[in-house]
DNA sequence: TTGCTCCTCACGTCACGTGAGGTGGC
DNA sequence: TTGCTCCTCACGTCACGTGAGGTGGC
């Protein structure tokens, strides 16, 4: 919570999420990413938070093979929540708080849908190819016999 | 073990898999698949072998997130083998099976590393979302009380 | 001021999608 | 024979990679 925002350049942010700057640049083309603050129209300026947004979108672009329109409309909803937030905790309505919440819950339960289907096809597979190799192991104990 | 090879047109082949007709050619193309039968230089026309082998890039493809060139590496050396065991099962000559039997065992051990490595991201991601899911949860609860 | 990183085109690539126009097989 | 599926180009698309030529900031 420091009151100094660390200031990164789109080098540094590519590096610190495994990206390059073209990839960087090409999310906020397709409005993946809200475009970087701009100082007087050159260079772009990112913050932590869009660090926790790239690793997020790389993250679920890897593991769950999302395409970027994909991805965009599960973010969306995260994205809208996310300003939501701000406004209304200066409010202290409850109702609204429960509002925030519940389509906070909903939005994870979706994403956790993904990740545990995605798990499962893995475990599966992990299944598998474990049996074939018991039964490639068994094979060599018997000729070693 | 049928004496009549069930033949398979492109289309069938495709549906079978959960890819269409020109992915299959296209893995064709590039080595993927291997040629397939061309009766008199029309048609092609496909086995239950390569519904399995079709099957079998598919998964990698969608849960390792291979590019076709790794997956053309990773899958050469079970082709090979493939081969070697066709010839080798005539013989019996153990040093021989011996050889065949520890490469595809190796040869599984690289697949499962793959795959446990992504299941344990897929777990991990998993993990933090139920904890948000959680902390959302108990906070509606501290709301509805 | 020098050197590195940044900027914007713009063309290239990978893994296919999608017609166009024509031929094969139950 | 008719209709469907197949065939081969060949251009389009998505998600970037890769220079080319030029400007910004510690």
């Amino acid at each position: 919570m420091s009151v100094v925002e660390t200031k990164l350049r789109i080098g540094e942010l590519a590096e610190l999420t495994g990206t390059t700057p073209r990839t960087i640049r090409y999310y906020e083309e397709i409005g993946l990413l809200p475009g970087a603050e701009r100082e007087q129209g050159k260079h772009r300026w990112y913050t932590e938070a869009d660090v926790e947004r790239v690793q997020e979108i790389v993250r679920l672009r890897d593991l769950l093979g999302l395409s970027l329109e994909q991805l965009s409309k599960l973010l969306e909803a995260e994205t809208a929540r996310a300003e939501l937030r701000r406004e209304l905790q200066l409010t202290e309505d409850p109702d609204d708080r429960r509002r925030i919440l519940e389509e906070a819950s909903g939005h994870i339960a979706t994403q956790l849908e993904l990740v545990r289907g995605r798990r499962q096809e893995l475990e599966k597979l992990e299944h598998e190819l474990a049996d074939k190799q018991k039964k490639v192991r068994r094979k060599l104990r018997e000729l070693g016999a």
